[in-house]
DNA sequence: CTAAGTACCTGTCCGC
DNA sequence: TGCGGACAGGTACTTA
């Protein structure tokens, strides 16, 4: 579900209703979506301390812990964290609890339980290779047009799949990879180490955009993503190619295509984007 | 080493 | 109305 613009969204919207909070209790309902430890370890690593900080880098959503520990969060497709005023969780398909403070809770739910959480401590956050071994992500200072065209420039791969990979650009999903290739008007199939100085430079300042305006948005929803809070994203009103296909372009009138690529739906305009 | 294909899950939607 | 198949915002693993 989530790419970069949804998690920032969830850490702004529960950061200031659960920092300081004491998780009282943690009830794991599905163990196989705990990574590490096992679950009385992830349960005794959680129970009994304060969240201090909440952080993010990629998609991954960071709790720091009153004792240094971290709890990490990946929602992949479907997980989402629900806060709870009244502590009482009525969503089917909840499969932690957090207890806060003995009244609140905070909830973890996953329609196809695809997400991974786990309870680390701070020299153990290597476990997760897709958090250690990731790429700068977009409106930082490490994904500069310098990195973008050095990492572009030995892949021997599609664009759109070259965006997608978190190892080079942290962050980016299905959504916004689509809708920074229609920014910079590039066709998704093109080889990565094809592109122009210029379209680098396009595509580069494109990524910051839509990740800036996606967040400044709160997020992008189509079914199932909301924040901490059950809000929706407002960022689909305002797409470019994802999920329009069959609907005239908003630049130039042409018809979007839905083309698979790499294994996965993209959207692009024949017309703003030629191959 | 890289790049592509498949597995992991559940729910929804579409065509027959 | 029911059923099969494709597809969904992601990544880890296997294969070539």
């Amino acid at each position: 579900m989530p790419e970069l613009p949804e998690v920032e969204s969830i850490r702004r919207s529960l950061e200031n209703k659960i920092c300081g909070c004491l998780i009282s209790d943690t009830e794991v309902r599905l163990p196989r979506q705990i990574k590490w430890p096992d679950v009385p370890g992830f349960v005794a690593r959680t129970v009994g301390h304060r969240i201090i900080r909440l952080a993010r880098r990629g998609k991954y959503l960071l709790f720091v812990l009153d004792d240094g520990g971290y709890l990490v969060f990946h929602l992949r497709m479907t997980g989402r964290l629900i806060y709870t005023d009244t502590g009482i969780v009525q969503d089917a398909h909840t499969r932690i609890i957090f207890r806060l403070d003995h009244s609140t809770a905070l909830v973890y739910s996953d329609t196809r339980t695809l997400g991974a959480i786990y309870a680390l401590h701070a020299d153990e956050l290597w476990r997760i290779r897709g958090l250690s071994e990731m790429g700068p992500e977009p409106l930082t200072e490490a994904f500069s047009v310098e990195y973008l065209q050095q990492t572009l420039s030995n892949k021997k791969t599609k664009i759109k799949s070259f965006l997608l990979n978190q190892k080079a650009i942290g962050g980016l999903g299905n959504i916004y990879a689509d809708e920074a290739l229609f920014l910079a008007g590039i066709h998704p199939l093109r080889l990565a180490a094809s592109l122009s100085a210029d379209e680098t430079n396009r595509l580069h300042g494109a990524i910051n955009q839509v990740i800036h305006d996606g967040i400044a948005e709160g997020g992008t929803t189509f079914r199932d993503y909301c924040d901490g809070n059950g809000q929706k994203g407002r960022h689909q009103e305002h797409l470019f190619a994802y999920h329009r296909e069959g609907k005239p372009c908003r630049k130039c009138g042409e018809i979007i295509q839905k083309i698979v690529v790499g294994g996965r739906g993209t959207h692009f305009c024949p017309h703003c984007q030629k191959i």
